[in-house]
Order: structure tokens, then C-alpha cells, then sequence
DNA sequence: CGGATAGTTCGACTAGCATCGAACTATGAA
DNA sequence: TTCATAGTTCGATGCTAGTCGAACTATCCG
């Protein structure tokens, strides 16, 4: 019985508490150092190491050489998905959750998932754009003229939106929520406009901060649908 | 470091070889066995056992007791998208899919369950039995007096069946068909003289085969809502 | 009742692997 | 060159957990 599903190895990987605490503090989509990895799991560099060979080896990270330091960041947005779903299904699992300090309170009503708005007003967002008409499709979302116009207006190149590889318009369930929220390379440029504007700005970790005007500025480009709260 | 992120002991749960066997077995919606899971994994039913009770107090699996058997599913179609999505990180570390056979389009159809009738057709019968006016009630089955002098007429000792300590009729739910079929002695009776018949003998595994003319019998015997789709 | 089957619990064995110390390589700075 | 920092490799250790045999409980059958 050596020879299991493949899905086991990989969930392996992912099950051991080192390497899950190096995904999850890259789950911001920024890249970091082996130290800083080894420091967020908490374990000697040497064992960070090991564990950053494996989970290289098995393309659920990508390495960036730069002088002395080597960058890791998830390879791909699917990780994080499959991470946050993850952390759906841990959800439910109910029983053993300790750590419920007031960072996790911030990190429900917005947080950075991978390089997109999650949490309560993440899955705001995506209701905002859809009761616009911006945005349409249940599971498949697509953008509808009307959406085009006002992202191009926001200050997006849908153009370049359009050409790249990666998907414009991705579905990622948010394990907060247990509900949809806005991704792929639309949901990406989005946020970043928004933080740009300075209608918000990110916190320590993956946290993201809406101020007062900022929050504000959203329900008035977005409609008040966007600080309601998450009814279907 | 005792404590890990959430996300690593579901993870873990679904990273060990057996188990993982185990949960893809039942991604096809199906409740499984202790035993049939057991083969499935490749180990002893005692470890599949202790298997087993983790995944269920981690409330991936919900177990449902029926007589001696203790039957598995996944608790929730979430579970199911989560191990989808992790097989889709793993195609791109490289390795083969295994898919189901004909086999279980064959299950599907009509297997035995336990001893009697499970299945389309197992729930087909119930239902052609109830339109005939010979089985009453809803979630607590009992024969109507027309239904016992049938039953009678078609060999089955009644007497006998009404004297033993086992239920007469007993609702069972089919997984494959997310309703109920007859259970209990009656059911195990019937499909007893439906074999005798010669309408229907069981094939490889579990499988119930019907030929053309036991098809053909069994809708002159039952009605025509035997072979109707089953709708609600 | 007694025999048979399904499943659970307990205990012991074992293998894998996560961990860290120590030594080694590589890049950068002075 | 010399020192410092970043990271890798290797080896030894220790703990966890997966495994199965054996004994036990529960259900069904006659």
C-alpha cells in the first residue's frame, strides 16, 4: 500500500503544522526569505529549509534567487484557493479553534487573499458589482459591457486584463464567509486600485483596513449594497 | 509550535495514505462500509476502524447505523469540491487518475443491500408498492391488508415474518438514489422470491442484474411505476 | 441458546519524519 | 582578503502515528 492517491501527498505536505504555517503567511501573495519563513513557523532555519525543498519540489511554491536571499511565494493563485478552502472545511470541523484575539475579528471583515479583497467585505464586493450588473454568471463569472466601462473608468486596463493568461473573473470561495468572493486577475486589479486611492490600506499580516471615508468611498462607487450585510 | 494553523490537521487528516483511499472512495456520493472502505484502503478493518472515528469526529464523514453495518458518506458536498481541488494541485506534480469502472453504473441500478433491494429499482419497488395500496405510511412503514394477501399469494410466509423479532418493513435510504427503499424482513423476503423467480440473479459484488423478461415480470407484477424514473 | 459476521478497543511494534547541532557553500561588505 | 550573513546538507535523535493481532461487543440467523 505504498502507492496511495495522489491527492495524499500533496495533502501531506500541506498537513504538516510547519509548512502550513509557511503557506498561510504567504498567502498575502508576497514572496519571502527563508528566515522569515522559518520565523513564522517556527522552526531553525535549517529545518525551514527542508521543508521549503519539498514543497518546491512539488511546484506548491516557486524560489526567486536575489543575492543571498531566496524568495518563496505560492506558485500559483489555484494554492491559495485550494488553502482558503481548506481553511473552509477546518471551519466546520468546529471543536478546536483557540486563537480568536481580535485579529481574527479584522482578518473576517477584510483580509488579502493572495493578491485579492476576502472576508466579509470581499464577498461584499462581488455582491456590489453583480446587483450593478457589472459583473454576471453564478459559477462562471464573466464581465458584462457595462462592467467593462466602469472597471476601464476605475482605472483598470482591461485590455491588458483581457490578453494576459490568467483568468479575468475567478470564483474563490471564502472560508470566513462560506460564500464566493471576486478573483482572478480582475479581482487582483481591483484591489489594487482601491489601495492606491488610499480607500484602504493593509494592516500587519493579511489584514486590510477600510477607514471611515475610505469605507464611504466604496458604498458610493460601489452602492450601499456593499457595507449591507452578506444576505443572498 | 504544538499548535499549527488550522488548516494543517484537516490537512493532515486527508494527507495519510488509507485515509485518503478512504475519502476517494466516497467521492462519488456513495455510503461505503467499514469493510468495503477497509478493501478500499488497502488495510485491516481495525485500522480502518480507528481511520474511520477520525474522519468522523472531524466531521469530513458522517456515519449512519443500519443493523450490523455502520455506513460512511462524506458529511457534506463541500468535502467533496475541497478533495477536487486538491487533486488539481496535484496534476501538476504528474501522476495518473484513476476512474471508475462500469461497475458502478451497474450499482447504481440495482445492488443488494444488506438483503433486499437497493438501488433505482429498490426504490422503484417502494414506490410501485405504495401506488398499489400494499405498503402505507410514510417514514414508519406497515402492510395494508390488500398488501398482505398479495405478499401471501406471492410465496412469502407472512406468518412467519410478523412473529420474528425483526420489523416487518423498514425504510432504508439509498445513497445512490437519495431516497427511500424497503428494508427489513419484507424486503429481504421479496427480493428472496424475486431470485427465486429467476427475474433477477445477483452479478459480481453486490450487483442485481435484471434481464429483459424478469424486467418485463416485475412491471406485470408491480405495475408500471416500476420501471417509471423515479421522480417524487 | 450457539454460531457467524460486523465493527471496536487495546496493546505492542515499527517506520517515517520532523527537528536541531554542526559543518559546509555562497554572496556581500569593508 | 577577511568577516558576516543567508542558506544548504548531513547525521543523530526522539516522537508520533500508522499498522495489525487479539480480545471484546453488537447484531443477525437458525
Amino acid at each position: 500500500m505504498k502507492e496511495g492517491p495522489v491527492i495524499a501527498s500533496v495533502a501531506a505536505l500541506i498537513g504538516d503544522p510547519a509548512r502550513a504555517n509557511m503557506l498561510t503567511a504567504l498567502m498575502d501573495g508576497r514572496a519571502l526569505t527563508v528566515s522569515e519563513l522559518a520565523q513564522a513557523a517556527g522552526v531553525t532555519i535549517q529545518t525551514a529549509s527542508s521543508h521549503l525543498a519539498r514543497l518546491d519540489a512539488a511546484n506548491l511554491l516557486t524560489a526567486e534567487r536575489q543575492g543571498r536571499h531566496r524568495y518563496f511565494r505560492l506558485s500559483d493563485p489555484e494554492v491559495a484557493r485550494v488553502l482558503e478552502a481548506l481553511m473552509g472545511l477546518a471551519e466546520r470541523t468546529g471543536a478546536k479553534r483557540v486563537r480568536t484575539g481580535p485579529r481574527d475579528a479584522e482578518l473576517r471583515t477584510a483580509r488579502i487573499c493572495y493578491d485579492h479583497l476576502a472576508g466579509e467585505r470581499g464577498v461584499a464586493l462581488l455582491a456590489a458589482t453583480k446587483r450593478a450588473g457589472w459583473i454576471a454568471g453564478d459559477d462562471d463569472l464573466h464581465v458584462a459591457p457595462s462592467g467593462r466601462a466602469f472597471f476601464v473608468d476605475f482605472g483598470i486596463d482591461m485590455d491588458r486584463l483581457e490578453q494576459a493568461r490568467r483568468p479575468v473573473c475567478k470564483t474563490c470561495l471564502d472560508w470566513s464567509e462560506r460564500r464566493s468572493h471576486l478573483g482572478g486577475a480582475l479581482g487582483a486589479a481591483l484591489l489594487d486600485r482601491v489601495l492606491e486611492r488610499g480607500w484602504a490600506r493593509r494592516g500587519p499580516g493579511r489584514v486590510i483596513a477600510f477607514p471611515a471615508d475610505g469605507l464611504a468611498a466604496m458604498r458610493a462607487t460601489f452602492g450601499d449594497t456593499f457595507t449591507a450585510s452578506t444576505e443572498a
